[in-house]
RNA sequence: GGGCCUAUAGCUCAGAUGCGGUUAGAGCGCACGCCUGAUAAGCGUGAGGUCGGAAGUUCGACUCUUCCUAGGCCCA
């Protein structure tokens, strides 16, 4: 007789081989056609939002790794709040204005835009994003993400650009916006100014050199010991062409300055600079032959006059702390126009802001000898003309960071041009900002020291940009005066036109179109304007989004409960977005904030193409499956950089198979369990089912508390751990024996089904939020009825107190540390080739006496416990000495050993015991296996 | 150059409150073995860290301080 035939094996169409890369775009077009998104809205009904606002990602080539991780996190959190009882609405969102779209269409038009209307060119940049943001939907779709796809916020819709034109309008009506000339980043060959967030640090190699800016004759009436001499103070500067626009020369106040003999070109010279610097400066000017003739205070000299060294101009010495030591002379060349810390000083000293040069880079007609030269070009012609007027002490070429535009990757130039701020103190913003940014909840704790001193010191906010593609400024300029107008009656004007027709009707319409009835220069009350063509800095788009999307949807609120994203968005989105809505509002549009780390390789070193060391989403779900992208997500801790690699990946993926081989052996086992017929009462249940069932209430309990604090590795790694040793090696391990060989119907099959059927469906729900593809697949797979189609329609499992039972909890853990010690003593006779299989051994066990006294009577519940086939309690002298025992470790004072277990093995259950052979009619099986075979 | 952050076995994470105290724990991987009734599965055993480095505070530090190194984000 075939006995194999009359056990209960496992049997289920689910399959072990997840095949994911071909299996979830099927579950992907199973929540399709259900509308699952739909369906989760309109279930949720009257629960309490909570609401992710999904950052915009850029509408600009595919999605990377670190896109990946953000979206796959926004998705576990949206999943697991969803199914913790919330209404978690999800909108997803991109940003399609600016400059890296536009120069796509640049290089795509080329020499054709010359002749396109701004309108057209418009209409390209729309089409470009539009294709991006559709391409990002479905790689984000097919990263199993759910959200409003069809209808996601968009920032070039007509409503989007309305809402933009309408906060502006907001900041001009409380008068915090402020027309000013300020050194900005320009690019000359993208004629454009650049936010800081646009310019990107590379190495380059520049002139580097030394120049004496002489001192006016009679500025030095008070230093007797310096009269009739030629005194110069010495510059150090690795950009020549500013030298035209030189003002002035800072010094630190704190530092002591030396006025040093020197013999120069056969001329005996004073040059003055920091002491500290001195020794290094005269070495690399080779000289060694100088003398101190005196020291200052830098107070001393502070607005002296130097003499331009071949302008007609004075140069004053101005004080300011952002003078270092680290290299030049301490005496730092001043060009207000083209630097931030010399624009400050010159603010402090009223000097001009000056900067003759135009949008091309060139000098403008105001300067002498390099009229009409790009300023590169001319940083060899300003050199030649030092040493002509004998200025040049050296010239060198020095190699170091300097900033490049973010797109065309050409150095930039600081320039100061007329350009729109909002102003951080007019009105107090930055304050506001301040102790807004104390009521948001910012995890991890330290992203509010980081926001808070950027906001604490950021200049103020320049809106302006010279391009096409975004929302222009929409205000007028006055033909006759150059007064602006931006009153409420424009901006309603505007917004009513950008609701209607888009931020494009700025470029198509006429002055007077735009115009409300009977505009007036609020200046000169004239009636000739025309219109503003700067447009918005993208990051003021963004930073609407709380207005555009988070008030305006009916399904939505403000303040949003999350925004998630890099911790570069420290000084971007989160940054606008709070200096937008404290601007407008007065509080933040974000009640916490949540960043991420950066995607790194498997040694902890950034992604570039130039180190080789990328890994692109598709490759990792064409392998693996976005399962194990999405597997990769939860179990790293996020908060951190985030490392990859195929050798992580790899490890992913097993420990993925493990998950789903669990998953699989469970719906194995239940082929033929009904949940609503067959499961037995819980005070019926045997009792390693009752304790297997408390064990359950703790990975629940760790789940729950992991999704609540957004830790998903604790999750991850809760589940795994719990699929490996509590189920796999031990419980279900031990199970075996009951699920195959009882009659199929018994209550002690019942029982066991009973409990692994609770485990079944409470560790898929557990997964779901992360494994959102094979909790699903799975789900399709569980026996009895289902109020939902899909698991995340499901609400997390909730702790079953009255299945907790720490008592049994303490007894169950004496039980496994004894089993933990047989184990080894099974090993030890396997390694001595006595047995094979467990099954095969008896044991022979000395417990201490109170240990034993309280399982002398679970004789049985322990064989089974241990997989053998037999145990005998003997007195701790009868195993001491002999080789094939073994002390406990776990449970200090055992001592086991593991012997072939006497009589035969049964055909059927395995087992090794003596009533095999005394049944005439089924002679190779046991007693235990004879009544069910012959029932 | 400045601000913030990180650094525990080959890998991913721990030791539940951003607080110093028994021989630093898991899982994976690896090695060896078993099983062939979860089988491109399953089980068992075992070997691996002195906590990035140095100094200091302390009776005592992986946990505190300083410096250094490596890496990341932001800024210059």
């Amino acid at each position: 007789m075939d006995y194999k035939q009359t056990l209960n094996l496992p049997k289920t169409d689910f399959p072990m081989k997840a095949n994911l890369a071909k299996r979830e775009p099927e579950i992907l077009k199973f929540w399709q056609d259900i509308n699952l998104y739909k369906r989760l809205r309109e279930k949720s009904k009257g629960k309490p939002l909570f609401i992710l606002h999904d950052g915009p990602p850029y509408a600009n080539g595919h999605i990377h790794l670190g896109t990946a991780l953000n979206k796959i996190l926004k998705d576990m959190i949206v999943k697991s709040r969803q199914m913790s009882g919330f209404d978690a609405v999800y909108v997803p969102g991109w940003d399609c204005h600016g400059l890296p779209i536009e120069h796509q269409v640049d290089k795509e038009l080329g020499a054709k835009k010359q002749n396109m209307s701004p309108a057209e060119v418009r209409q390209y940049c729309r089409n470009y994003a539009e294709k991006f943001v559709n391409i990002q939907r479905d790689e984000f779709k097919r990263l199993g993400v759910i959200g409003d796809w069809e209808n996601p916020y968009l920032t070039m819709s007509y409503d989007y650009e309305a809402t933009i034109a309408r906060e502006l309008g907001k900041f001009f009506a409380n008068g915090s916006v402020i027309k000013a000339k300020k050194p900005i980043y320009w690019c000359i060959h993208c004629r454009t100014a650049l936010a800081e967030a646009e310019v990107e640090y590379y190495d380059h190699e520049s002139p580097s050199i030394y120049v004496k800016f002489p001192f006016k004759e009679d500025e030095l009436l008070s230093f007797p010991e310096l009269q009739g001499k030629k005194v110069s103070v010495i510059i150090w500067t690795t950009t020549p062409w500013t030298i035209p626009s030189n003002l002035a020369i800072a010094l630190h106040p704190d530092f002591e300055y030396v006025a040093a003999k020197v013999k120069h070109e056969n001329d005996s010279e004073v040059w003055i600079l920091a002491e500290g610097l001195l020794e290094q400066c005269m070495s690399e000017f080779g000289i060694s032959d100088y003398k101190i003739v005196k020291k200052f205070a830098a107070k001393e000299l502070e607005r002296l006059a130097c003499k331009h060294p071949f302008i007609d101009r004075d140069s004053i010495i101005v004080l300011g702390t952002h003078v270092t030591l680290d290299s030049g002379t301490g005496c730092v060349h001043t060009a207000p126009g083209h630097g931030r810390e010399d624009y400050e000083v010159a603010l402090e000293y009223g000097l001009d802001i000056y900067s003759p040069v135009d949008d091309d880079g060139r000098f403008t007609k105001d300067v002498p000898f390099f009229a009409g030269t790009i300023v590169f070009d001319a940083n060899p012609m300003v050199s030649q003309k030092l040493k002509e007027v004998g200025a040049l002490i050296k010239e060198d070429k020095l190699s170091h960071s300097y900033p490049h535009c973010w797109r065309c990757k050409q150095p930039v130039i600081f320039r100061a041009t007329e350009q729109w701020f909002i102003s951080m103190d007019k009105t107090g913003l930055r304050q506001k900002a301040l102790e807004c940014i104390n009521q948001v909840e910012w995890i991890p704790y330290w992203g509010k020291d980081r926001i808070y001193s950027m906001i604490e010191n950021r200049p103020d906010w320049c809106i302006s940009r010279q391009r096409a593609w975004g929302v222009p400024i929409t205000v007028f300029i006055c033909n006759d005066c150059g007064g602006v107008l931006a009153n409420e009656a424009v901006f309603d004007r505007v917004v009513d036109l950008f609701e209607k027709e888009g931020a494009d009707c700025w470029f198509t319409l006429s002055v007077d179109e735009l115009l409300p009835d009977g505009a007036k220069c609020p200046d000169c009350g004239g009636k000739n304007f025309r219109k503003e063509t700067d447009i918005l800095d993208v990051w003021f788009d963004s930073g609407v989004s709380h207005a555009a999307v988070l008030e305006k949807r009916p399904e939505l609120r403000s303040p949003a409960d999350l925004y998630l994203e890099g911790s570069d968005q420290h000084r971007g989105w989160f940054h606008s977005s709070l200096l937008e809505s404290v601007g407008t509002r007065e509080r933040a549009p974000y009640k916490a904030v949540l960043t991420h780390g950066f995607v790194v390789d498997g040694k902890g070193y950034k992604m570039s193409k130039s180190l080789g060391n990328v890994i692109y989403p598709q490759e990792v779900i064409d392998k693996y499956g976005a399962e194990v992208l999405r597997l990769w997500v939860a179990a790293e801790d996020y908060r951190d950089d985030i490392r990859i690699s195929m050798d992580i990946l790899k490890r992913l993926s097993e420990a993925y198979r493990r998950v789903r081989n669990t998953c699989r052996f469970l719906l194995g086992n239940l082929y033929d369990f009904s949940p609503e017929k067959d499961s037995v009462d819980y005070e019926n249940m045997e009792e390693i089912d009752r304790y297997a069932l408390h064990e359950l209430q703790n990975i629940v309990k760790r789940c729950r508390r992991a999704y609540s604090r957004y830790e998903f590795f604790k999750a991850y790694h809760a589940i795994h751990n719990y699929c490996v040793v509590h189920l796999s090696a031990f419980y279900l391990d031990v199970l075996k024996d009951r699920l195959y060989t009882s009659p199929p119907a018994s209550k002690a099959r019942r029982s066991a089904q009973t409990a692994i059927y609770n485990i079944l469906v409470t560790l898929l729900k557990l997964m779901a939020p992360i494994l959102s593809f094979t909790s699903e697949e799975a789900w399709k797979y569980v026996p009895g009825e289902k109020e939902h189609l899909s698991i995340h329609e499901e609400a997390l499992p909730d702790v079953v107190e009255s299945w907790i039972n720490e008592e049994l909890a303490d007894r169950w853990e004496t039980i496994l540390a004894i089993r933990s010690d047989v184990a080894r003593a099974v090993e030890k006779a396997r390694q001595s080739k006595i047995i094979g299989h467990s099954l095969e051994a008896c044991i022979f066990l000395a417990l201490p006496s109170e240990v034993f006294e309280e399982f002398k009577g679970d004789k049985d519940l322990l064989r089974s416990v241990f997989i053998v086939s037999d145990l005998r309690f003997v007195p701790r002298e009868e195993l001491e000495g002999d080789e094939l025992s073994v002390e406990g470790e776990k449970l200090p004072g055992l001592v086991a050993k593991a012997d072939l277990a006497d009589g035969e093995k049964c055909e059927r259950c395995w087992v090794r015991d003596k009533s095999v052979g005394t049944f005439d009619d089924h002679p190779t099986i046991c007693s235990r296996c004879y009544h069910v075979v012959s029932a």
